[in-house]
DNA sequence: TGGCAGGGTCATA
DNA sequence: TATGACCCTGCC
């Protein structure tokens, strides 16, 4: 049996924000099904990442003692493969946002605009289809979601999208490239870019740096440079699997289960 | 109650 | 490459 904590990784973990604990049990809506952390049929294998061998993580960076620190102190934590256009509207709204706002923004986006299901008697929502954002005012997004200024990167990324651009191909992409189509949508910065690739696209050499990350690779690793140099800086460090890697490293920063000295 | 910081992006220089 | 504006709110 595959270690699983979907505690941990549905909701502590930011990687998603509109899974529900509903009867104890979390639930969401996933490219217009319910999901929830008890299903093990084929789609909820591929979006929890079940089949993954996770120990051999360890393998990889043996030696590393903050890195064996931080997997071994959070068995269970997956990385996500998401749908990658649910991937990409909730990293958009992540701009600039802590996790509590990200969370209850994704889920105002959601209620406001996506499909309606019932789970239990109770409520779950999807993603609206990039249809549905590119026919919005920014005006109405904006006052609606209270979103500010990504209301504006929501709609235009939603027209391209609807348009034809071809987010689904990025999964067969070299990484480098994908990273650089991606970056052609509104809103989406490199950062963005990594969180979609390594959550929706299966990057597991995608290595998202925010200021979480940034300190703990200067903290923890001695790693000073520009935070897209610290990708590469990663790479070299963890190996191919570093995104894998960096959900654990930055939960254990942000949660300060393993404590970062200079905050500056 | 006030002020800061937040899983950044973009335009400008 | 560096700097500031940008919407809004959770948190200290």
């Amino acid at each position: 049996m595959s270690c699983f904590n979907a505690e941990l990784t549905l909701y502590e973990s930011a990687q998603v924000f509109h899974f529900r604990k509903i009867d104890g049990i979390y639930a969401a809506v996933v490219n217009g099904r319910i999901l929830t952390e008890a299903d093990e049929d084929a789609f909820a294998r591929h979006y929890f990442d079940l089949d993954r061998d996770y120990q051999s993580l360890l393998k990889e960076c043996a030696g590393n003692e903050t890195v064996e620190k931080a997997l071994k102190a959070l068995p269970g934590m997956r990385v996500l493969n998401q749908p990658a256009w649910e991937a990409l509207v909730a990293f958009i709204l992540s701009a600039n946002n802590n996790v509590s706002r990200i969370r209850s923004l994704v889920n105002e986006l959601l209620t406001t605009y996506g499909k309606k299901y019932d789970y239990c008697g109770e409520a779950l929502y999807g993603f609206p289809e990039p249809a549905v954002l590119a026919n919005l005012s920014e005006s109405e997004l904006r006052s609606r979601v209270r979103c500010g200024y990504r209301a504006k990167y929501l709609i235009e990324t939603a027209k391209m999208i609807a348009d034809g651009f071809p987010l689904e191909e990025l999964w067969a992409t070299p990484y480098e490239i994908a990273r650089k189509t991606l970056m052609q949508l509104p809103g989406v910065g490199g950062k963005v870019a990594d969180c979609v690739l390594l959550f929706g696209l299966g990057h597991t050499c995608a290595f998202p740096v925010d200021v979480w990350v940034a300190r703990l690779m200067e903290d923890w690793f001695h790693i000073s440079v520009s935070r897209e140099k610290m990708r590469d800086e990663a790479r070299k460090l963890l190996g191919e699997n570093c995104g894998l890697i960096q959900q654990s490293l930055f939960h254990a920063a942000r949660t300060g289960l393993i404590e970062i000295q200079k905050k500056g």
